[in-house]
DNA sequence: CAAATAGTGTCTCTAAGACAATATCAC
DNA sequence: GTGATATTGTCTTAGAGACACTATTTG
């Protein structure tokens, strides 16, 4: 750096100009199993959310998404890493940043931009975590997702034992024919969590459609139909698995390995290729 | 709100806590027309980057994309809105959020978080602008854009005149799996705009490989050749016009009118379809 | 007519969806 | 054998790419 950079650098005072606090807060989905009705039965995968209920203003006793304000020296996503691993224990391997929630009256405190955040994790990575969940003024837990297109409105349904969670909201453009979500109805979550969920919903959609982040909900190891049964999970979409197999072979290989005992023919394992 | 929320908050000192800036810096493409050869010939579009030439510290004579601090009471796309009309005077009627650069040491000013937008102006649009144009300190430009893949790196040249800017970028995923940028050379370009120019370009093809995005390059009439010069110029790639114009008739619908005096068959001018 | 662009028809190949049929285990 | 899931084959249809051909203007 030459000498009137430097010396430009020296009178240089970013804390002269007003500035935003930022958080980043994480949707985390993975899966959960269904009670199978009979022994032969394979469970059924249902997606789920993990939420945080709130035990501070604002919106206490809300339920809002995992995160936390960003520190100095860190990276956003490092910082998603982060509070998620201080509020949940959980140790995350795959980060999709899916907007900017930058409205001025989005968080009562004030002057708050959020980086939001997509995470999953598979049920390998969600034993580990339970091990040290639940401590007792914030305590997280996993809700039933459900989103669904009525008329021309999204309703988003999340759903832990007794609690359950809704919110209506519309899918607009804006002035710069930006995708912009609308809160018609909200009750129980805090914030505009619900937007960000929404989009977080919009975005693993999108891209489970075409196999990808599929593999972050499974093991190593797994079968043509568990991965079906995830994809059939967070589309909320039956698929003929004549089709389904021929397009996910692209995706996979075989190991050579067998599932045993289960009640009914063994199937192939397989893991993700390239 | 009730009363202990309402007491929270005022106890509550968001400046307490340590704050990054905030910038939102715009991409913005246009295209420019080559000179034709001959009087029969329709000359060809070329892809074309907005730059400012910097006036002052840091990276002063270089390159960077238009834009600015994020300000109280706006949203990041206000932001890059106001800042972009600012320093060129345009107006613009998209805008697409493609990432947030938070690495701590990407400013030698201090702690700057820079929301990256991409937007496109219409040769219309790039007429009313150019009425106000090229002050003296700072100064506007159009680059013709080069984005072409070389083994496993992307060489992104811009040039303007005599004035060639260049830098080589690869693409890797991070430990989150999330696909990042990094600058192996950088030759003018100031910050880390490299980087963003490159997400850029990356989205834009994405969007304009699907027919998206297209529309904002042209006016609102428009023949299906120009819509072809525009995804090509875009892509960089030929295409097929029997091809092209199959898939393109989805997006579109008749006029009724057609071109005149082109020296060669008058072409029917569409409109956007929906 | 020549040069240039506009526009149509059709063949092939691939991929997706639907559906029928066979395979193999635990009990 | 029965019940369940695993796995394969094939028919039909939709779309993309390649290419040959026709149409219409100005100079």
């Amino acid at each position: 750096m030459n000498p009137e950079e430097k010396e430009f650098l020296s009178g240089y005072h970013l804390e002269d100009y007003p500035r935003p606090s930022v958080t980043s807060d994480i949707a985390v989905f993975s899966l959960r199993n269904e009670t199978p009705l009979t022994y032969r039965d394979e469970p059924k995968k249902k997606l789920s959310l993990l939420l945080i209920k709130r035990g501070n203003p604002p919106f206490k006793h809300h339920w809002a998404l995992p995160g936390g304000f960003l520190q100095p020296n860190e990276t956003i996503e490092t910082c998603a890493e982060r509070e998620l691993h201080e509020e949940t224990n959980a140790e995350i391997s795959l980060l999709r940043h899916i907007g900017t929630f930058s409205e001025p009256e989005r968080d009562p405190r004030g002057w708050i931009i959020s980086q939001a955040f997509l995470s999953i994790l598979s049920e390998q990575q969600l034993q580990n975590m339970l091990i040290q969940g639940g401590d007792d003024a914030t305590h997280a837990e996993w809700f039933d997702v459900k989103f669904s297109h009525l008329d021309n409105r999204e309703i988003l349904t999340l759903e832990q034992g007794q609690t359950v969670l809704s919110a209506e909201l519309q899918s607009v453009k804006n002035q710069y024919d930006m995708q912009k979500w609308n809160i018609l109805n909200n009750d129980g979550l805090a914030f505009d969590h619900a937007k960000i969920i929404a989009s977080a919903l919009t975005n693993l959609r999108e891209e489970v459609k075409h196999f990808q982040l599929l593999f972050q909900f499974l093991p190593e190891k797994f079968t043509l139909s568990e991965l079906q049964q995830v994809q059939q999970a967070v589309l909320d979409k039956q698929i003929l698995s004549a089709n389904f197999r021929r397009k996910a072979a692209e995706y996979v290989a075989e190991t050579g390995e067998f599932t045993q005992g289960a009640g009914h023919r063994p199937a192939k394992l397989y893991r993700r290729n390239k």
